[in-house]
DNA sequence: GCGGAGATACAGACTGTCTATAGGAGATGA
DNA sequence: TCATCTCCTATAGACAGTCTGTATCTCCGC
């Protein structure tokens, strides 16, 4: 019945995005790759999930973006973290340590 | 503009009830309740959001429930796990350790 | 020049949480 | 006994964000 499986949490792949532009900028698909790769293959990011997730993150203005060439000499749109974009991440980070912590607190309970 | 503020992340609730259900049964505000208690205020459920949740997890089979009770002496309904839920908490708590260890490696590196 | 792989993009479905509201039932006080 | 408060369960509808699937374009190797 192809139930669509959310394996990513609400509110997390921004984060990780956002962490990922912080180290520099990167074209979408090399953004899902390091994703993959930070995690361990825990989160592989599909093309449907990130391009919505970075327009939305761009209207936010948490991104800017330009077209580029890709290191295959393609065509490519690189992403850029603004300021507001670093403040975002700070705060989302604070988020999930807040959040994770409450968890790990009511499963050691 | 009352957007609504999705504060728990996705597929997190089922396993704070299960947890909690873990101990002993108990009647819907009481887990409510004890969630709020032992995330000290991190995750306020509510009705809303617990109900749906209980009803979609006895369909499910994690829950059975019955009418009882309360120690106020009001009418209640009493939410017990299975053993199919008690084997959904072990999985559900194996998930949030895969996944929040990767975020912590995504965001420490 | 043709097919495959790299890369971006959009539409539609689905899941689960949130807000808001309703209503019964016991307790309490006048 | 009546009003009212609190406890407890319940449903409807809105909404956000992720997933599947598809389209399009471009570069590269053969």
């Amino acid at each position: 019945m192809g139930r669509s499986q959310t394996e990513l949490l609400q509110g997390t792949l921004d984060m990780l995005i956002l962490k990922v532009l912080a180290i520099g900028e990167m074209h979408g698909l090399g953004i899902s790759r390091r994703i993959a790769q930070v995690t361990r293959g825990t989160f592989e990011v599909k093309p449907g999930s990130l391009f919505p997730a970075l327009h939305r993150m761009e209207e936010e203005g948490w991104l800017r973006s330009s077209w580029g060439e890709s290191e295959s000499n393609r065509r490519a749109r690189y992403y850029q973290l603004t300021r507001k974009g670093r403040r975002q991440l700070q705060s989302e980070a604070k988020r999930w340590e807040r959040i994770s912590l409450a968890i790990e607190r009511a499963l050691g309970a």
